[in-house]
DNA sequence: GAAATTTGACCTCA
DNA sequence: TGAGGTCAAATTTC
C-alpha cells in the first residue's frame, strides 16, 4: 500500500513537504520513546548512541524544514489549521506551571496548548498518564478524556486530553480503525528516568507486549548501531500501526 | 489494600 | 451564562 504521506510528496507543494516533515519528525520522537526502554533494559550503550542518532536526525529535518519554511512563507503563509511544530516546542512555550495556584479550577489557557496529533493508539506515547475526568463535549458523539503524568507528585505539568473523533477517517475507500485527537499541555518535568519506567507501565505498552508493535521491537533489538539505515527506518515510521499524524 | 478509573459537582473564562 | 477543565469521593480493578 502506498502511504499517503508518499502520495503527498509527489503531487505537493512546500507546504505539503512541510507538513510532512513536521510528521516525521514527531514519528521519530514517538518511536523514540518507543523503543529507548526496550533498548536500555537491553544494552545501555546502544540506548545512548540511538538518543544520538535519533537527536540528529531530528535536528537534520528541523534544519530542512526552516528552509523550507523560509520558502512557503515568501510563498504565501503556513497551510492553514495546522500547528506548527518545531524542536522541543513544548518544552520551550511552558516557563510557568500550567496551574498556577494549586487547588484553584482553571480553565486552561489555549496558549499553553503545547501540540496535537491524531492517531489510532492514543495511549501510546511512552509516558504513563493518569485519568483524572471525561466529559461530554458539546456536539461530539464521544466523551472527552483528561489525563494527566502519573508523576505528580514529582510536579510534572504534562497533560493531554483524548477525543475519540466523530467519524471515521477513509483514506483511498479503506474504512480506518477508528482514531482520536489527542492534545498534549505542558511538558514533563518527571525527567526521562520516570519516563523510562512509566512507559513500562503505560497501557500503550502493553501493546508491545501482546505483539502489536512487536514487529518494531523486534527489528530494533536486532538493531547494529554501527549500521543505520535509512531507507528501513523510514519504512518503521510509515508503520500504519503506529499512524501519528500532526494536525 | 493500593492504585486506577468513574462520575457528578464545582470553578474559570470567553 | 454555558462550555470546558479540574477536583475529589465513590467505585472498580489488580
Amino acid at each position: 500500500m502506498k502511504s499517503s504521506s508518499t502520495m503527498v510528496v509527489n503531487g505537493g507543494s512546500e507546504m505539503d513537504a512541510l507538513f510532512l516533515l513536521r510528521r516525521q519528525q514527531e514519528l521519530l520522537r514517538q518511536l523514540r520513546a518507543l523503543i529507548l526502554p526496550a533498548l536500555r533494559d537491553a544494552d545501555g550503550r546502544s540506548a545512548d548512541l540511538a538518543i544520538s542518532l535519533f537527536d540528529d536526525v531530528i535536528d537534520c529535518i528541523a534544519g530542512v524544514m526552516s528552509r523550507l519554511e523560509g520558502i512557503s512563507t515568501q510563498a504565501g503563509g503556513r497551510r492553514a489549521g495546522v500547528d506548527v511544530i518545531t524542536p522541543n516546542a513544548g518544552e520551550r512555550q511552558e516557563e510557568k506551571p500550567m496551574i498556577s495556584n494549586v487547588g484553584q479550577k482553571r480553565r486552561r489557557n489555549n496558549d499553553k496548548r503545547s501540540r496535537s496529533l491524531i492517531t489510532v493508539v492514543p495511549h501510546y506515547d511512552g509516558h504513563h498518564w493518569r485519568k483524572y475526568g471525561q466529559k461530554n463535549i458539546n456536539g461530539r458523539e464521544h466523551t472527552r478524556s483528561y489525563y494527566r503524568c502519573a508523576y505528580t507528585e514529582r510536579n510534572c505539568p504534562a497533560t493531554k486530553t483524548i477525543q475519540q473523533q466523530d467519524h471515521n477517517i477513509t483514506i483511498n475507500c479503506e474504512e480506518k480503525t477508528a482514531k482520536y485527537i489527542v492534545v498534549y499541555y505542558g511538558h514533563h518535568t518527571c525527567c526521562d528516568d520516570n519516563t523510562r519506567n512509566g512507559a513500562k507501565n503505560d497501557p500503550g505498552m502493553d501493546l508491545i507486549q501482546n505483539g502489536k508493535m512487536a514487529g518494531a521491537v523486534t527489528e530494533f533489538q536486532k538493531f547494529d548501531p554501527g549500521d543505520v539505515d535509512m531507507p528501513a527506518l523510514i519504512e518503521v515510521l510509515d508503520n500504519p500501526e503506529l499512524n501519528w499524524d500532526i494536525i
